[in-house]
DNA sequence: ACCTGAACACCGTTCAAGT
DNA sequence: ACCTGAACACCGTTCAAGT
C-alpha cells in the first residue's frame, strides 16, 4: 500500500519515541513502513531532510499566542512530548535561526533579542531534562525533582 | 609507541576539529593514532565516555573567575575553538546537569537558576552559531553576521 | 599493559530494475 | 509514482590471541 512523505515522517516519528534518535535510522524506519530502506529516498533526498520534517511535525501544534511564558511552556511541551524531541528540534532548528516560524511569532510579542534567547533557553533546558530523565530511567544517576521549576525560574529571569 | 588515555582523548580532539562530529568516529580516531580500531578499547569503555573525555578538555581551561558575562564569555570562546565543541559539551553536560565545574563555580558568584540558565543559554546560542556558520560556510545559507553581538546581548538580558 | 586480527550486527546511500 | 534487490563503503563493539 503506497506511502506517502507524511506517512514516511509519521512512521520515523514512532520509530524515535519508541527507540531514541540513537536507533531511529533509515533501514529501521524502513521496517515500520514495511518497505525497503532504498523506498524512502524516493520520499527524501537524505536522512537529515527527513530529521528536519521530524522536527518541523513536533512543533506544529505550538501556538505562541500572545504570552511568552505560556509559548516558552507550550513550546517545551511539545518538545517533551516525543523521546529526544528537543534534541531533534533543537538541531534542525539551527539551520534557520532567525527563520522559524516561532522565533518570528515569539519577536513579535516580545523583541528579537528575547525570541531567541527564550527559544535557545527552551531548547538548551529541555534537551538537558531529556537527556538526564533518560540517564535517570537507564539507574547511571538520580533524577533531580526540580527540573520543571528550575525551567520555569530560568524563563522568568529572562523576561523579567 | 604505546598510547595513553591522554594520547587517545588527543587523537580524538584532532579528528573531531578535522572531520567534525558526524566522521569522528572510533575507526578515524584509532587511524589518527596508527591502531586498530579495537585497541581504542583497552582505554575507554564506549564512544561515550571517549566523547565525555573529549567535553571535559575542550572546557578544562576555562577560568570562571568573579565576572559571569566575562565566564560566559570565556566558556563560549572555548566551545568555539573546536569543531563542533558546543555540541559535544552540551551532550555531555546534560548527564551531570547540576554537578559540572563550571556550574557549580558561576553559581557561587550568581545563584543557582542563574547559573543554569546562563550555561544552557550559552551551550543553546553557540551550538546554533557553529551550525549555522558549518551550513553557512557549505552554501546552504546566508551567514547571519550579527551572531557575535546577538550572543552579548542575550547574555546581558538574563544577566540584567 | 597495550595491541592485532577477525568477526558480528549494524549503518546511509545509490542505482538498475520492476509494477 | 512507488518500490525491490543488490551492492558499496562504512559503523561500534567483542574477543581470543599476541608481545
Amino acid at each position: 500500500m503506497a506511502n506517502t512523505l507524511d506517512d514516511v515522517v509519521s512512521g520515523a516519528l514512532r520509530v524515535l519515541d519508541e527507540y531514541g534518535l540513537e536507533f531511529c535510522s533509515m533501514r529501521r524506519v524502513a521496517g515500520a513502513l514495511g518497505v525497503q530502506p532504498s523506498a524512502l529516498y524516493h520520499h527524501v533526498p537524505d536522512k537529515q531532510t527527513l530529521l528536519a520534517l521530524m522536527a518541523d511535525r513536533i512543533v506544529s501544534d505550538v501556538e505562541v499566542g500572545d504570552d511568552p511564558v505560556k509559548a516558552a511552556h507550550r513550546l517545551r511541551e511539545a518538545l517533551l512530548s516525543v523521546r529526544d524531541g528537543a534534541d531533534v528540534v533543537a538541531t534542525a532548528s539551527a539551520f534557520r535561526l532567525g527563520d522559524s516560524r516561532i522565533e518570528n511569532e515569539l519577536a513579535e510579542i516580545t523583541s528579537p533579542d528575547v525570541a531567541r534567547t527564550v527559544l535557545l533557553y527552551v531548547f538548551g533546558h529541555t534537551q538537558a531534562t531529556q537527556m538526564h530523565r533518560q540517564a535517570a530511567q537507564v539507574g547511571i544517576l538520580q533524577e533531580d525533582p526540580d527540573l520543571d521549576a528550575s525551567f520555569a525560574r530560568g524563563l522568568a529571569l529572562i523576561l523579567r
